[in-house]
DNA sequence: ATGGTTTTTACTGCGTC
DNA sequence: GACGCGGTAAAAACCAT
């Protein structure tokens, strides 16, 4: 139960960012565990969804060879790694107009012949741009768009802010799928400000989403952060392994699951003696070295965290 | 608006490579 | 001496009410 990562589970490194890719042949769903984090029982839930899609993925899906690469990539690994992921080991991907103009034209084919009046709203298209911008997921897509014409429906997105309510329903679609972005990242694509973003999110689930969406766990976190970091998978197992040690705990209400899952894998490195600095674990998980340093402190006076871990473990011990 | 909680900002001292 | 680490106080942000 200490094993996250099943036998098998890496197939592939992620084009864009070297990470590790996780393919779901039965479901279509490929997710790099760095740019598109998403925990196996997530994908189970996305079954349905992906059902629902049209036959054509299907087809495609089923090939092997240069077209299966083009969706993997559609597949949506994306962005804020741009700089090194631009192109990785001699494997020419596609031009990124290309791509995004095709799937940009696909999603708006669909959209237009699903909904039913045309000017329901700018906010529509506005999530097409979004979703294309940030090579997210057509499933996003779609979820965006979906859960959009429901809230117009209910009056409850009237007189908001067309920005706003792009943002939170792109984050909400992205939670629903299982995508991992931050509420950050969209907003700034979106081009508003994320409190804005938040407030309409809450708006949305309270209002209009009854289903139960859960928020990002640490373990996905620190799976993303340590795919970024390029850090060593044992560093990630012992992390998440610290994780379900220590799960039934008041250490974690209220806090950030970033910032603890920032402090676990910090923990986890030092334990192994990997050099990870603080900086760099708070900088990727987008919080403070303070509140790393916070939730270690914590982490290690609520818990005596011994080494007695079986092979050439020559970890400290704390 | 307000109050309680959490995170960030800014600054300091300490050890080490 | 720069760097990583640890701590602190005050400001800022967040969120429910």
């Amino acid at each position: 139960m200490e094993t996250v990562l099943e036998e098998g589970d890496v197939l592939n490194k992620c084009p864009r960012c070297g990470g590790g890719l996780n393919y779901d042949e039965e479901l279509g769903e490929l997710f790099c565990r760095s740019c598109a984090v998403v925990v196996q029982e997530q994908v189970a839930d996305l079954g349905p969804e992906w059902k629902a899609l049209d036959p054509e993925d299907k087809t495609r899906r089923v090939r092997v060879g240069a077209p299966l690469t083009l969706s993997l990539h559609d597949l949506g690994l994306t962005t804020e790694i741009d700089s090194r992921a631009q192109d990785s080991q001699g494997r020419a991907l596609p031009p990124q107009a290309r791509i995004s103009a095709g799937k940009m034209r696909r999603w708006q084919n669909r959209v237009r012949t699903t909904s039913t009046e045309r000017s329901l709203s700018q906010v529509l298209s506005k999530i097409g741009e979004v979703v294309t911008r940030l090579a997210l997921p057509k499933s996003v897509a779609e979820t965006a768009a979906r859960v959009y014409r429901r809230s117009h429906k209910m009056k409850v997105v009237k007189s908001r802010s067309i920005k706003g309510v792009t943002a939170a329903v792109v984050y909400l679609a992205c939670r629903k799928c299982g995508v991992s972005r931050t509420l950050n990242e969209i907003s700034q694509a979106v081009g508003v400000k994320e409190r804005n973003a938040a407030r309409y999110f809450r708006l949305l689930l309270r209002e209009v989403e009854d289903t139960y969406i859960p928020p990002p766990t640490i373990e996905s976190y620190i799976s993303k952060l340590v795919n970024m970091a390029k850090i060593d998978a044992r560093v990630e197992r012992l992390a998440l392994h610290l994780v379900a040690k220590t799960r039934d705990s008041r250490v974690f209400s209220g806090k950030t699951p970033s910032g603890l899952a920032a402090a676990y894998v910090y923990i986890a490195a030092v334990l192994l003696g990997e050099k990870v600095s603080q900086r760099e674990v708070a900088e990727l998980a987008n919080v403070t070295e303070v509140t790393v340093r916070n939730r270690c402190r914590e982490l290690l006076e609520a818990y005596v965290i011994r080494q007695r871990l079986k092979p050439q473990g020559r970890g400290k011990s704390l």
